[in-house]
DNA sequence: CAGATTTATCCACAATTTCCCACTACACTA
DNA sequence: TAGTGTAGTGGGAAATTGTGGATAAATCTG
């Protein structure tokens, strides 16, 4: 299960460490994919493949289903560690989640995410907010 | 499993290079053929003949059915690579996509697709503009 | 058949990627 | 607190990749 959440470094040759803690249940090839909410998705290759396989046993002659399988498919990319736990982010899919230097590394259960370090706190100071006015709304009704 | 995103150029004589990683898997000769969406489709051999297979008994006597198997039986052209991995696109291909100097190739597990540049930048953004749709998928999909 | 144009094969350069090792920082142990 | 280990970061050198161009073979045209 990956969970937690961590700050590390994109270096000049678009490396990033993944968290020691994560290392073991990725095994030593991850896929990285455009995610939601412009953040990369890290799965183990072998929930990946149960992934990709459903998705390219689709028909072909739906647009929709086209467009969902050229997303995930053609956005993933094979990501095998160094001797470090270092993978390479390619640079479309650093463009895609506009990493810049530091980035957010947190664990969702079966995945990875990596978000850019601003862009998540934008989101995580977003999604509080609404929690504060969810748990407000609670209150009022009593709820607790 | 071919996935991912490359942009290579197309040079004066028409010729790209498939990214490296996609090499070995394609073998010393594929197949190109007239892609969905005004891409072009890139086989393996192997995968081809799968498909070609498919395509040839598909009932005659459903007119699109028969339109489909000569959209892409009759544009299809064998693609063998230089040394250098290297394929050659022939001119009716190249003008059915609209390619220009600057092209994506991407994996879609299966095959590969030719892009023009501008063609699959526009029509990603579109795709991604649809993050509900692609959450849904992928909640179907079961990827969480 | 000669000349011209296209097509194929080969080579060379430059840039990127890959692989390896070194350094620092922090934590845990003795 | 010194010592040991691990984790994260940075950089250098070698190998690979992508691209453009040169030369040779083939095809076309008048």
């Amino acid at each position: 299960m990956l969970i937690g959440e961590f700050t590390h470094t994109l270096d000049a040759k678009k490396r990033v460490s993944l968290p020691a803690k994560f290392r073991k249940e990725l095994g030593k090839q991850a896929i990285i994919t455009r995610g939601l909410d412009k953040c990369l998705f890290v799965y183990p290759l072998y929930e990946w493949s149960k992934f990709a396989e459903k998705l390219s046993t689709l028909s072909m002659n739906q647009k929709d289903k086209r467009d969902n399988a050229r997303f995930f498919l053609a956005g993933a990319s094979e990501a095998d560690m160094d001797q470090l736990g270092r993978i390479l982010i390619p640079d479309y899919l650093k463009k895609y989640a506009e990493l810049k230097e530091k980035v957010i590394i947190c664990g969702v259960y079966k995945r990875l995410e990596i978000w850019d370090e601003e862009r998540w706190n934008k989101y995580r100071d977003e999604v509080e907010k609404d929690a504060d006015v969810l748990a407000e709304r609670l209150g009022e009704l009593g709820a607790y």
